[in-house]
DNA sequence: CGTGTAAGGAATTCTGACACG
DNA sequence: CGTGTAAGGAATTCTGACACG
């Protein structure tokens, strides 16, 4: 069932009657790193049926008035809030978080 | 979830990963009326997941000695056998099964 | 910033045919 | 019958750029 929904099997053309977004903004958004299609040997780009409903999701939240950017960064997030405690330890240590508290601490 | 399995809209470079058959033989099957992909205004051939499905089992039964007919045939046998009594009825009416009954009569 | 469009080229797909068996 | 292949053309997709705002 759901095997289907991750695959890399749509052209363009497709993903544009599916989402009724044109293909500049399809681009446009995958420029912006808001999706990751999969590319041919020739160039052509595929599609995951998983893309085009992160694209209408992506679509709302445009029209809503949301920049590329922002919703980028609630991409971020949302991965981020999954890591573990132990996990935050390990980027402290790496110093991964020293400019945020470093910021904090500067008053 | 299956809304997406039977949305024509995987290219036959798609199709062709996934079952591993050559364009030939996918284009072939459909010339023996086992599947029947969708034509865009340009003539190009778009299938579904649905469709990938019907070429893997078609594909195997190929592989076990059977003909592109009998395989169509079996099809025809399967979609029959669905039909209720009150269907069959309508159809004897209809006379849709009259060739079938003199044959049988004629001992 | 987000999107439209014209431009030229490259990759993809299509059909009809010949071949083999 | 089922499948491979070379051939030529048509449809699809791609990139980079200019435009508007």
């Amino acid at each position: 069932m759901s095997i289907y929904k991750e695959k890399k099997v749509l052209p363009i053309s497709s993903v544009v009657e599916l989402t009724e977004l044109s293909e500049r903004q399809i681009r446009y958004y995958e420029e912006r790193n808001l999706i990751s299609p999969l590319r041919t040997s020739g160039g052509t780009r595929k599609y995951s049926f998983n893309d085009v409903e992160k694209l209408i999701d992506i679509s709302k939240k445009i029209k809503e008035g949301k920049s590329t950017f922002s919703i980028r960064q609630d991409e971020k997030i949302k991965t981020t809030r999954t890591i573990s405690d132990s996990e935050i330890r390990r980027q402290m240590l790496a110093g991964q978080l020293n400019v945020t508290f470093r910021n904090h601490m500067k008053k």
